[in-house]
DNA sequence: TCAGCCACTTGACTTTTGTTAAGAAAAAAA
DNA sequence: TTTTTTTCTTAACAAAAGTCAAGTGGCTGA
């Protein structure tokens, strides 16, 4: 069962990119479940089939592909409250190309790739839903990749330290450097030559 | 008027990915039209909303994004046969996050915007088709920004060099090096290095 | 409580990439 | 063709980031 608290939180923040009406709040509240991740847990792994569409309620919970040389690049840091889901890949059913894990202890509403069908046949529109989401993703990899590109590893630290401080301070650093495209040392000299 | 060459040619790519009824084909020869764009031509200025879907049939287009050092930054290098715009800012009716340059002489079929509308409500589903191309732009930016965060500037250019050997015999050595996050100059010594 | 482990830091050194400036080559214009 | 302009290359140096190896400190679990 959702706690009320935690269900209107969830109402009210997917509100903000799409008009829910009470069918739809109805919809979610009989299909999503409420799901609690300990911290360090890999909850779904890149290769196999991901089950669920998760919103983050609270905690921190990282995206990562372990690349040819069997080296896990973070490709994404999160704390919610939103959706996070290897969600191409969900939506076709293929396995990942991602895996998903919890850095601190994690609250999720979560529901099953089949259910979804019946929230979008029965309620919530596919359309305007998924199109804003998926518009979202696309241009925060933008900004990212932009970012990526033209920014020392320096500026790309100081930009996360200004735009999400709360992942400087709740994540381990290696996340972080991997996140930011750097080794855990250059992350550390870095961060020292600020603080002097 | 579109010739029949370039008209099927067409076709044949886009059932690739999405089947084509008579009906559809009917449409995007009715609402299509065949445009040729001089080589070093600004197409789309970021800023801008964007007035046209874009096929390329043939030729070098690139698409880049002016940084706030005021530097351009070139994101993506094409040359068909697929579809290339500011996909998001176009749908949306928004102005342009990113400019179009043609590098070479280059034939397009393109659409205008208002008649995507017409096209997609009269025949070709919205759905399976949008989502097909968001699927490939997400998944390619994905691939895009994994390498870009875990190769050295050389395997960034032997990849390309193996990938699409096309783009590195027909477009400048500068769009080249800015696609790969690097300086023309390191371009320039990566390429002696392995001429030797 | 203590031992062991893991994450983070530090330092010395190497490699890679950026910077600046100049020259060569290629393309465009006259 | 010749001139002019742009692009590309080269070299010397500076700065940034990676590598390797060792050390520190905190957390965790017996």
């Amino acid at each position: 069962m959702i706690d009320e608290a935690s269900f209107n939180f969830f109402c009210n923040k997917l509100s903000e990119v799409y008009p829910m009406h009470e069918v739809d709040r109805a919809l979610c509240y009989t299909y999503f479940e409420y799901f609690e991740l300990p911290k360090n847990t890999l909850y779904e792994k890149q290769g196999e089939i991901p089950m669920y569409q998760n919103f983050i309620l609270s905690g921190f919970m990282r995206k990562f592909c372990t690349n040819d040389d069997g080296e896990e690049v973070t490709v994404e840091i999160n704390n919610g409250p939103r959706f996070m889901a290897s969600y191409m890949c969900l939506m076709d059913r293929r396995p990942a190309t991602e895996s998903l894990q919890s850095i601190t202890d994690c609250k999720l509403l979560r529901i099953k790739r089949n259910d979804m069908d019946i929230v979008f046949e029965k309620g919530i529109s596919v359309k305007p839903f998924t199109m804003q989401l998926l518009q979202n993703i696309i241009e925060e990899k933008n900004k990212f990749t932009m970012e990526l590109a033209t920014l020392s590893a320096e500026e790309r630290y100081l930009k996360m330290l200004k735009e999400t401080p709360q992942v400087i301070h709740n994540v381990p650093m290696q996340y972080i450097a991997s996140l930011l495209g750097m080794k855990p040392e250059s992350l550390s000299r870095i961060r020292k030559k600020l603080n002097t």
